[in-house]
Order: C-alpha cells, then structure tokens, then sequence
DNA sequence: GCAAAAGTGTTATGAGTACACCCATGG
DNA sequence: CCATGGGTGTACTCATAACACTTTTGC
C-alpha cells in the first residue's frame, strides 16, 4: 500500500438565507489569499487534524463570517486531482441555512469581504465553486418538497405567507395558496401561536411555529413529509 | 493557513447484489493487514495522487475483487478523527450495484478473501465500516423508489416477476402484482422483448428490458420516476 | 388433471387540483 | 371607502388501492 499520499483536506459550505419574495442569496467572501485572490468563493478551509469535519465548517463559518448556522448537512466530496491549481486538495462540502435573524455578518469583518449574493447574480467563483453551489441548489429545491428544511430559512415565528413565498421562491413556481395551507396545516407539523404580525398594509397575520417535536415523533411512525406541486 | 495537515484519503465501497427473492448481498473482503487484519470490511483503500475518487474506486474493486461495476455513485464521506484507530484515514464511500452477470469473484483471487454476504448474516465489520454499510442500504431503500436503479442489479432481460421480487425483497414489503406492473408499464421506459423464459415450473414469463434512452429522454422533460406502495 | 407461476380488468376511495369571495386593518 | 394582504370551502378529476380468476406450461 501507497503511504506517500499527497493529497489535503478542505471544507466548504454553500450557506442560503432567505430574505424575502424572490430573494434567496448566498453567503460569499473574498479571498485574501492565492490562488483566486480577490475572487469570491464559498467560505471553507483545511481542515484541522483534531477536529472533525463538521467542527471544521463551524470554525471556518464562524472564523470568516461569523453567522451561526441553523441547519446543516454534507452536500457532496469533490475530489477531482486538478480542482486547485496548485496542490491537490480535496472538498468536502456542506449546505447550510441560516434563519433571518442569525443573518448578520460579524462586525470584525471587513464588509467588502464577506458577503450576502443574491442567488441570481452570483460573480464568477474560485475553483470549482459554481459547480458547487449549482449542486447545493439543487439540493435545496429537491429537499424542500420532502422534508421540512424550509422552516431553518424563517423565523421561528411566522406568517403563513412567508413560508408560501419561501416556497414559491425556492420552487420558482406558482403555488395555489389555499391548497398549500390545506396540505401543510395537514401534515400537524405547524402549531398557531396566538400572536399576531401587523405590519405593512392589509390584514394582520397570524403566526405560526413549526413544531419539530411533533414531526419528530411522526417521522419515527413512519410519517413522510411531502409536498409537491405541479 | 495551516498547512501540516496530516490526513490520509482513502474510498469503500458498498457493492449490493441481488440473487433471487430475499437474496440481497454485498461484497467484502477479509482484510490481509493490520489493522483488524482477518476481519472483513469493505473493499477499498488509499487514494493515489493522480487519480480521481471514482477511479479510485474502481482500480480498488478490480484489484481487490475482479467485480464489474454497473452502478457506482458517491454515498457520503466519514471524516471522524479517530474512525482509524492508528492514522487519521477520511473514507469518501461509495454506493454500488452489480447485474448478476458481473456477480463473479475474479479468478485469480483467494475465494476465502472475497466474499459475497447475504444482507442480514453481516459478520462484525473493521471500522466504521457497518455504518457505511447502513447508510448504504437506507440509500438503496429510498433510491429504489424514486429512480431506476433496480435494473442495475438484474440481467438486461428479466421476466417482470424478478422485478417484482426485486422491490419487494429490497422494500421489505409485500406489493400487489397487478398494481405494481400497470404503474411500471405506465412510465413507458420497459420495452417487452420477444423472448420467453420458460425455467422451473408455472408459464413461461416473457422477457422485458429497461429503456434507458428513453428514460433519459423523458428525465429531460421535467418527467419523475416514482413508485411507491403501502 | 394437477401444481406452479404468469397474465390480466374493474370498482371504490381518497388525494390533488382548480377555482373566487369575504375579512380585517390602515390610511 | 378604498387599497392591501389574510383567511376560507367546494366540486371535479385522476391516481392509488383493493381484489380473484384465467392461462400456459411440465409432470
């Protein structure tokens, strides 16, 4: 067996927030540093030898932008031998999200180089970035039709309508808002608060909370989050 | 940036077979080295420098066991400091399906070496490797419903019966037979070839043949494979 | 003619879909 | 009283689910 290997280790996170109607961005920085400096890149970096792979996007996350992330989970390892120009370094990538109010960037960093993109004017990426984000996007509209990861991308309290536009949004669909509510309210995974949200004009609405204890027990009676539109 | 980094990249992977009714297996090897030198695991080994992870993959499974491939895809990478007892070893696993027809164990290798093993008489694996193993198999369990891979683990022409089998062995379920063949027939990616197989006892069963061309075609016009059962 | 597996059609039920009007608030 | 967004019910359609008898072959 080969023991001259020469290959590091990185990770990388794809991190979506989600602002509102038709604004789901990416958290970027700036590369200080060679190859690709001053391009935009996801955040990532080597990983430690003591920490495991997940301690290693935390740390990077919270070294280079200081957001806290709310949900997060391996995306894909991207391991081709020229994916860095220089060294062979291989990725393992993560997707992450972050709810509205963890959004904001730590106030030790120089805004111009750590930043929210919107998802449709992303600039040209370090490496093979873009391929990855394409793949983390892909995975977040594949995933939001079967398991409940939208609610990681609201508040913890919210109006019916901000989770039908999340959706619509991510699914660049039309959704029928009275079958939407219908199927979700179905599932028992949302609790009314008895708050009420008044802001802007029109009615005021009621808030809602997902309720993770409930879809947990659910998911152990084999109950399946699911819902799809045409 | 650290650059001390002292992680060695190595690729397993789980490589799924299917025999007959309740006869799903996988492949392992008894491993010649320390450490957990006797014990069995699951075919791999270090990445070289030049090499691509899928590569890797299958130089190990062709020097290790002599398989074919007829499916491969990346599972998910395990990236715990201490998963090898000795160096830290990153494992990038990988989900694989074999035809029976490429079900044969290479010559030349030591037969007591190489091992295909019925899914639920798996002895104590080296590693972690028994969780690789799980997450596998919860991935050829949600897959099968979703997308057609099952033909990746029968002959190019197969009476619908072993299909049949097939879900209901790798489900864990009892499916009606009229239900499951109208909606199979219905996505229009089987062809009915004009060959009969007539083994055993009962009616010969015609043979049928997955239409991958087809099925890509389709894939393109935002059609989804999907069957499903209670 | 009997055993064994293949082949096939109908009905009932429930989920998905389409669709439009009233309500509460602020200005 | 008007503009704005929130909240709600019904009917139709289509896919799924349940269900049993006939056909072909070997012995």
């Amino acid at each position: 067996m080969k023991v001259n290997q020469d290959i590091k280790v990185s990770v990388d996170a794809v991190v979506f927030g989600y602002e509102s109607k038709n604004n789901l961005s990416v958290l970027l920085i700036k590369r200080g540093i060679e190859p690709f400096k001053g391009k935009w890149a996801l955040p990532g970096g080597l990983v430690m030898n003591d920490e495991s792979l997940e301690e290693a996007v935390e740390r990077e996350l919270s070294e280079e932008t200081g957001i806290t992330i709310d949900y997060l989970e391996q995306l894909y390892t991207f391991g081709t031998p020229k994916r860095d120009p220089r060294n062979r370094v291989l990725s393992v990538s993560y997707f992450g999200l972050v709810k509205p109010n963890h959004f904001n960037i730590k106030a030790d960093t120089d805004a111009a180089d750590v930043q929210w993109f919107h998802l449709n004017e992303i600039p040209k990426l370090a490496f093979d970035h873009q391929q990855i984000l394409d793949m983390a996007h892909q995975r977040l509209k594949a995933k939001l039709s079967y398991e409940p990861i939208g609610f990681d991308l609201l508040s913890d309290e919210f109006p019916f309508s901000d989770l039908e536009n999340l959706y619509m949004t991510i699914l660049e669909k039309e959704i029928d808002r009275r079958n939407f509510r219908k199927k979700m309210l179905s599932f028992g995974i949302i609790e009314e608060t008895n708050k009420i949200e008044k802001i802007g004009s029109g009615r005021p609405a009621k808030l809602f909370k997902f309720n993770k204890k409930k879809f947990k027990q659910l998911t152990v009676n084999d109950f399946h989050f699911d819902i799809k539109f045409v």
